[in-house]
DNA sequence: TCATTGTTTTAAAATCATTCTAAACTATTG
DNA sequence: CAATAGTTTAGAATGATTTTAAAACAATGA
């Protein structure tokens, strides 16, 4: 509870429930990742803030992390732009405004969008999913 | 529009209407295209179907073509899954069934999903196009 | 505490989709 | 046709991501 004291209790009780273990590594990105807030990153982006930090770890290392904790459900893929990956702190059902400008994400409620009945998916399917992305962009004056 | 007559009438009106010459690649890749129903294809699989029909394209002018093709309003890209494009010759307004294990699209009419208000962009932005991505896995018995 | 064992990290190379370059080719126009 | 601008292409380059294999580390239980 208090991180101020024990500043990697919360990422170490995270990757223990994860079943990982809780390495040098995972322990400084999980406090970035998870610390304070919902986030969309980037592998770049948090190699950069863990740099930023002072926690050394590899780009190799950064990706073997989000795919690890994406697969155990700690993160959430977000497939916005081609050519680039985004990884979702929130896991719960919600959806996205993705800004083409910037290239951030920022996140809406699930119940902020009423979505009607989806149609039957094809035969032999089931619904994994449902995304919906807002893309907005400047508006031009 | 007697295409057994005229094979190429129809890409080479479409080629004109968009301002884009009508060479013996484009004439090609469009009668691939919009020969025959809609479409989502990735620059592979054009490839290789263009390969099938006898048509000697490079890649480098399939992906010439499909970025030309979308920004002149012919096709729109989808972006459903990390590191491949998909393009989509039903460029009205719809939203998608996406297989996980095939990698296949399929189209779902707009109408066919009720969609409520969108909550208000973040200001000084405006919605410039809402995705929905119906994500659906072999139903496991 | 220490040795053992399996796991993780990493630098570096590899891969894969896509884009770029610059030279050869082609459609268009006069 | 000739001249010109637009197009195609092989091959190189790019950029994100994955793989490799060797070194570093965490866990376990004498
Ligand atoms: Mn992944
Ligand atoms: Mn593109
Ligand atoms: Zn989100
Ligand atoms: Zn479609």
């Amino acid at each position: 509870m208090d991180s101020t004291v024990r500043p990697y209790s919360k990422a170490y009780d995270i990757l223990r429930n994860a079943g990982l273990r809780p390495t040098r590594q995972r322990l400084g990105l999980a406090r970035l990742l998870f610390g304070d807030g919902d986030r969309h990153v980037t592998a770049e982006q948090l190699h950069a803030e863990a740099a930023s930090a002072n926690l050394r770890v590899s780009l190799a290392t950064i990706y073997n992390t989000l795919n690890q904790f994406s697969e155990v459900g700690l993160l959430r893929e977000v497939v916005v732009k081609p050519g680039r990956s985004y990884f979702d702190t929130n896991t719960s059902d919600h959806h996205h405004f993705f800004h083409e400008e910037t290239a951030r994400l920022q996140d809406i409620a699930a119940d902020a969008i009423a979505v009607g009945p989806i149609p039957t998916p094809p035969s032999g399917t089931c619904v994994e999913r449902i995304d919906i992305i807002v893309r907005v962009k400047k508006a031009d004056k």
